[in-house]
DNA sequence: CCGCTACGGGG
DNA sequence: GGGTACGTAGCGG
């Protein structure tokens, strides 16, 4: 521990109070009693936890019309069961808004949070109730929210310095906790990264490295290497010890991970319940903990903020990156340039089991936990914005997904700021029965003209549905209101219902909040210098108001939301073809064609004076538009490919190329980087989608024609044809036998081993039977099967691309007589 | 068409 | 633990 004078921090905390950033809240129970635990920093950069015991668990119970002496007998309520018994500490009788509505209404204390869920169900019972709400917050949200303590933001605690077991430099009792305005605090950053064998069917490790913000980088490896940053250790076991060392010598704030939830801890977890040791990251001896999130075991540690970066990237980046695959690689090169170290997965094995080139496999480890740093300075600034925004810790931003932003910021605005009792989280029941509902109308999407188009404006809607929700007030509590019913106003197109334009909805205002605020934010950031600090937090702000106000829509129609209503989330929409169809017929009445639209954007054909006549159009629509729509004018493009791609309900979804006048290429929707198609596939498709951007059409063709005879000659070389897939499951519990499965069994009965979890790849080879018959491993085949590359591999991907410029199966293969490969299907029967 | 299964990232 | 939460492509029936 660090040495630190613990009187004067006492003086101070008593007299002045003590400004400590907040990096996490949980809670303990002890002496029966629940306290919340606040883990932060000071001014000094010192580790401090504040214990706060004043906070009570309690939920509200609403008494019906009329109702007697409801208060007295909510009081008494008890339950006894086999956990014990629970009972009603105290009742207050307090004003909430419900509905938009003021009520009267009681607060039902209870003594542990633990309490609370089987409390409110025998309140709730009672005659005399209506409802019960609030009891379905965890204890430290509900504290943070009613303290208005907002995580990564600054609180004044005083209260006395108390001696505990935990590994910090100080301990608070508080007397009083308040949240207070301070400077930028930056987290200390601490990435580590395990490289590990499969082996008799564990995961075993072969060695750590770490990389901190502060520019320390080591590997900790048990084999020899002369590597110049690797400690030596004599074991596995060690490298385990060693790493928790490095943790609390360099006390981070924030670990960060890539996967680590699913792939690191829970390694690290393992190999240390087998040495009998602990995977001791934290201030409490207790290892590392796990929560379960949804789908995903969350590693936590307590005192510090496990950041695992991949579940950010997946949960909220998705949509902002281009890439399909969200590894490492893709996103670290992506967002900060910086791409992985050249290794494949067999020659780190052979690395490994040879012992050779070990500095080589220490370097990549390395290199691995450097990028993981860099990835996190460009992500950071997100997750931060919003945790502050939507007043959720880093943790739990960083594993949330677009619901739970919204609700947590809603939740905080409701409940701390504007005096609303929250409506309750669906049941179980409920959730599958809003499901089981049938799908109800999207966006409207103008079908792709397929083809090759020439000078494409590009024009979209700022904030389409964020700016609908707020001009039309939509939300639950102001459908069909009936202090409106007689108006014809604001009206959902092609239905009877309508929305309040009395009195603004709770989310309405939310939205238009938010869309203003990062108006603002947009305004100062264009005289800001791009390079300065404040331009870069300003940047990550607006990304988080941007997410959280798109966030809405999908909540009003989603399944487990506390304001879900169908009819809102469809009156959207609903607004939204509104809004575009008024355009198309704008452009239209113009001569201008739309060759593809969606949702909000729409791609038009202008011949001449493509940027004129562009600005011109914007403006006339603009013109037209209400309250704070807005049409935007994002560019122009020399040439597009579009193609249709279908899929099972609503028509074409977005597959399209691009080429702007600097010659940059974007592509959507194609599926040049998933991993289950070869390597040769990927490249076709890529080189021919450029060479037709190009207006090579031709030279695409030839491109193909040159891949096909390649092919068909069976010279192309067996690496580019692999394809890869995870085998997640002992190989006899597969009820679908796919190749994979049927390559990876062959395999075994070769005797090579497969556990779950290795990454296999295999190859279609030549033969009878179902392609499964004919998957083999990469390294046991001896041929490939000419007709299912061509089939299933090269021509759809050349297709894809190709067929809307008229370009058929036929003309890639050069002629239309092919019988000696088998059958082509009915379609390209000459 | 529906319903079930497998998959993501990591090594 | 103020309970336990994904979304979807792809295939077989």
């Amino acid at each position: 521990m660090i040495c630190f004078n613990k009187t004067s921090f006492k003086n101070s905390c008593q007299n002045n109070g003590m400004r400590l950033f907040v990096l996490d809240v949980d809670y303990v129970i002890e002496d029966s009693t629940p306290v919340i635990r606040l883990f932060c920093r000071n001014e000094g950069a010192k580790s401090v936890v504040v214990y706060d015991r004043t906070f009570e668990p309690y939920f509200y119970a609403i008494a019906k019309k009329g109702a007697k002496s409801v208060k007295k007998k909510v009081s008494s309520v008890s339950v006894s069961d086999e956990k014990g018994i629970a009972s009603v500490k105290r009742v207050e009788t307090i004003e909430k808004i419900i509905c938009l509505k003021e009520k009267k209404i009681l607060k039902v204390f209870a003594k542990l949070p633990f309490d609370v869920p089987r409390l409110k169900d025998a309140v709730a019972t009672l005659p005399e109730i209506e409802g019960v709400r609030e009891f379905d917050i965890p204890f430290f949200k509900k504290y943070l929210m009613d303290k208005k303590i907002f995580p990564l933001s600054w609180a004044d605690v005083t209260g006395n310095v108390i001696e505990s077991s935990l590994n910090v430099d100080v301990v608070i009792d508080a007397e009083s906790v308040s949240a207070v305005d301070g400077r930028e605090y930056r987290p200390s950053l601490f990435a580590f990264d395990l490289e590990t064998i499969l082996e008799d069917g564990a995961n075993k490790i072969i060695m750590a490295s770490v990389c901190t913000d502060a520019g320390y980088k080591k590997v900790i490896v048990y084999e020899k290497d002369n590597f110049s940053e690797s400690i030596h250790v004599d074991s596995e076991k060690a490298v385990i010890d060693k790493l928790c060392v490095l943790v609390r010598e360099k006390d981070p704030d924030f670990v960060l991970t890539y996967n680590g939830d699913s792939f690191d801890f829970d390694v690290l977890k393992n190999r240390a319940e087998e040495y009998g040791t602990v995977v001791d990251f934290g201030r409490d001896g207790q290892g590392v903990k796990y929560q379960r999130k949804g789908r995903i075991n969350a590693a936590s540690i307590r005192g510090r903020v496990h950041i695992d970066l991949f579940q950010f990237v997946s949960r909220i980046m998705r949509t902002t990156i281009s890439s399909e695959v969200m590894s490492l690689d893709n996103v670290s090169g992506e967002l900060t340039g910086s791409r992985k170290k050249d290794m494949t997965w067999e020659t780190m094995i052979e690395s490994w089991t040879k012992k050779k080139d070990l500095d080589k496999l220490a370097e990549y480890c390395l290199n691995d936990s450097e990028i993981t740093v860099g990835l996190a300075r460009a992500l950071l600034p997100n997750i931060v914005a919003l945790s502050r925004l939507t007043g959720s810790t880093p943790f739990d931003t960083c594993r949330a997904t677009y619901g739970q932003l919204v609700e947590a910021y809603a939740l905080r605005r409701a409940a701390s700021e504007m005096n609303i009792a929250v409506p309750n989280k669906p049941t179980q029941d409920v959730v599958r029965e809003r499901m089981e509902m049938d799908k109800f109308q999207g966006a409207f999407v103008v079908e792709p003209k397929p083809g090759l188009h020439k000078n494409i404006a590009l024009f979209d809607f700022r904030s389409l549905y964020p700016s609908i929700i707020a001009s039309h007030n939509i939300e639950p509590d102001t459908l069909n209101c009936t202090c409106c019913k007689s108006k014809k106003e604001n009206r959902v197109p092609g239905t009877s219902s309508y929305f309040c334009t009395k009195q603004r909805g709770f989310i309405p205002r939310l939205v238009e909040e938010l869309i203003s605020e990062r108006i603002e934010m947009k305004k100062r950031m264009k005289v800001v210098d791009k390079e300065s600090e404040e331009y870069k937090s300003l940047n990550a702000k607006q990304f988080a108001v941007k997410t959280l106000a798109n966030s809405f829509y999908g909540y009003l129609g989603f399944a487990g939301s506390r304001w879900y209503l169908r009819e809102c989330a469809e009156a959207v929409t609903a607004f939204g073809r509104h809004y575009i169809h008024k355009v198309i017929e704008m452009a239209e009445k113009r001569g201008l064609k739309c060759i593809y639209g969606d949702t909000d954007s729409l791609f038009l054909l202008i011949e001449k004076d493509t940027e004129a006549v562009a600005r011109k159009f914007l403006k006339e629509v603009n013109s037209t538009l209400p309250g704070i729509m807005e049409l935007d004018y994002e560019g122009t493009y020399l040439r597009g490919i579009f193609v249709q791609k279908k899929t099972g309900e609503g028509g074409a979804k977005k597959r399209y190329a691009l080429i702007d006048k600097e010659g940059n290429v974007t592509i959507r929707g194609f599926e040049k980087v998933r991993r289950d198609w070869s390597k040769l596939a990927k490249d076709t498709q890529e080189k021919v989608l450029e060479l037709v951007l190009s207006d090579k059409k031709d030279d695409a063709v030839e491109y193909v024609k040159t891949i096909v005879e390649k092919v068909k000659s069976g010279k192309v070389d067996l690496k580019e044809l692999g394809i890869y897939t995870t085998v997640k499951r002992d190989l006899n519990k597969y009820a679908q036998i796919g190749p994979h499965v049927s390559a990876a069994k062959r395999a075994e009965k070769r005797g090579v081993i497969i556990h779950p979890g290795t990454t296999i790849q295999y190859v279609v080879t030549r033969g009878s039977g179902s392609i499964s018959d004919r998957a083999e491993l990469m390294k046991f085949a001896k041929n490939y099967d000419k007709n299912y590359y061509l089939e299933n591999q090269i021509l759809p991907a050349a297709l894809r691309a190709l067929s809307v410029l008229g370009v058929t199966k036929d003309d890639l293969l050069g002629n239309a007589k092919q019988t000696g490969l088998g059958n082509w299907g009915n379609a390209t029967k000459p």
